[in-house]
DNA sequence: GCGCCACAGTGGTCGGACCACCTCCGTGGT
DNA sequence: ACCACGGAGGTGGTCCGACCACTGTGGCGC
């Protein structure tokens, strides 16, 4: 639409003029993650809501549509975005589960003294998470986590062990009534994180006492003891805690 | 190097084909990204090393520059790249600041309920770094904190307050010895999440409360006592929370 | 009335071109 | 011999235009 020459001096130029405050600050595409960014933030986009296409949502930010789409995939792994082949791009529901997703590439990533430190997190909110779970879970719920419980006691299948190791947990954080702490968990007890820890936990008879540590939280839980389920989750994420302490240096 | 017509079959046909457990699934872009991923997790790239050009790892793994370019912004957003303008891509050092920079978004898109959740982790988290720093503080960190109290009871401006009040947590996240634990809190605390709840809540005269309960935790670490920091940042925390809760329907 | 198919619209991918920026090295001076 | 300057090459950043794969919907035929 206009002269191909004046491309040169589009961002330096008729941009930064229009504003004194304005902040052209970083790429196109970085201003592009925080305009929408910002259009959810005040309300502007609703969640499920479906934003314009690609080409428009370009035209409209006056940028090409590979950098928008980049914006787009950014904004998507941040789980603030969903794009549907064929059909457009939707704002998420925004729940904390689609928010704290990437969240488990840190437990992936890290290592050494970090794995350490991600350990003393979750032993900090798992035992929160039992304990509020010991005063408000639900008879059914409960029934869940039993069967995982012995689920878990009846195989020898390592794969099916961890998950329903998983999946006890996770019904406890469900039932601790807080998504956002059960999504931060989630993130935390991520698969290959689990998996890469109980490699070698598993291989020095620990695993006994995993399964009384198990059964003790699902008895405090059934009792409805608060400190109790606090107490033996913290233990049983501590013991893990210890024997990666030994492991990786500390 | 190969035929252009064969592009039409190249997601489906050749990929597909050639694997019985080979996950050709979602996009390209996904699998690049996972394929980065995997190259860190398995200790291939180095954190602080330099990666191969945009373009040279476009051709080794087969797809476009532009699809390659999301798979780096993705990972960019992740915090897990970092891309240097002119220079080149480089893995950051994976630290948990750099991991966990993205969290900050979830307490800027949230809202109603989940913000009651999200302050309830901040209550635990918060509560567990001040008992840990009071037994971990050295002298000359708690002077800084000790100024940042100062600070923020000497002047009127609510920018500079809220500065102050930002650096006051953050320092004794740090003195806890937990990086991740003081890099999520970092996130819980982000600018815009603090001013939004701050706005409402100074007007209500909270605000010599909030420099009473400061105080309190300052006493605590003085002191050398962690329940006393435990419950001072705890009922800190909740504060907010109460008042929160009355607002957006709880 | 029901099911099928063609069509238009959307995201996904590609290749190439150019610009802005950084890095490094060679040149020139002192 | 050393340092400051400058250009060349390489890198990420942006843009464009084209095509493919998928979805949704409408109309057509049965």
């Amino acid at each position: 639409m206009d002269e191909t020459g004046a491309r040169t001096g589009a961002q330096g130029g008729a941009q930064q003029a229009g504003a004194g405050a304005g902040r052209s600050r970083g790429t196109v595409t970085q201003r592009a993650i925080e305009r929408i960014k910002a259009m959810i933030g005040q309300g502007l986009l609703e969640p499920g809501q479906r934003l314009p296409t690609e080409r428009d949502l370009a035209a409209e930010l006056g940028i090409s549509r590979s950098s928008m789409r980049e914006a787009i995939r950014a904004l998507t792994v941040m789980g603030v975005l969903e794009a549907r082949h064929g059909s457009g791009i939707y704002v998420t529901r925004l729940e904390a589960g689609d928010l704290l997703e990437t969240f488990g590439v840190v437990a992936d990533l890290s290592r050494g003294p970090r794995l350490v430190e991600l350990l003393e997190v979750r032993r900090v909110l798992e035992s929160t998470a039992a304990a509020l779970a010991a005063a408000r879970i639900t008879p059914d719920r409960l029934a869940e986590v039993e069967r995982h419980l012995t689920a878990m006691n009846a195989t020898d299948d390592p794969e099916e062990i961890l998950a329903h190791d998983l999946a006890f947990h996770r019904e406890i954080a469900a039932a601790a009534g807080n998504d956002t702490m059960a999504a931060i968990l989630e993130g935390l007890s991520s698969r290959t994180f689990r998996a890469r820890v109980r490699r070698g936990c598993q291989e020095e008879g620990a695993f006994a006492r995993t399964r009384r540590e198990h059964a003790a939280i699902h008895r405090a839980l059934a009792a409805r003891d608060p400190d109790a389920a606090r107490a033996a989750a913290a233990a049983h994420v501590a013991e893990v805690e210890e024997w990666l302490r030994g492991q990786a240096g500390g």
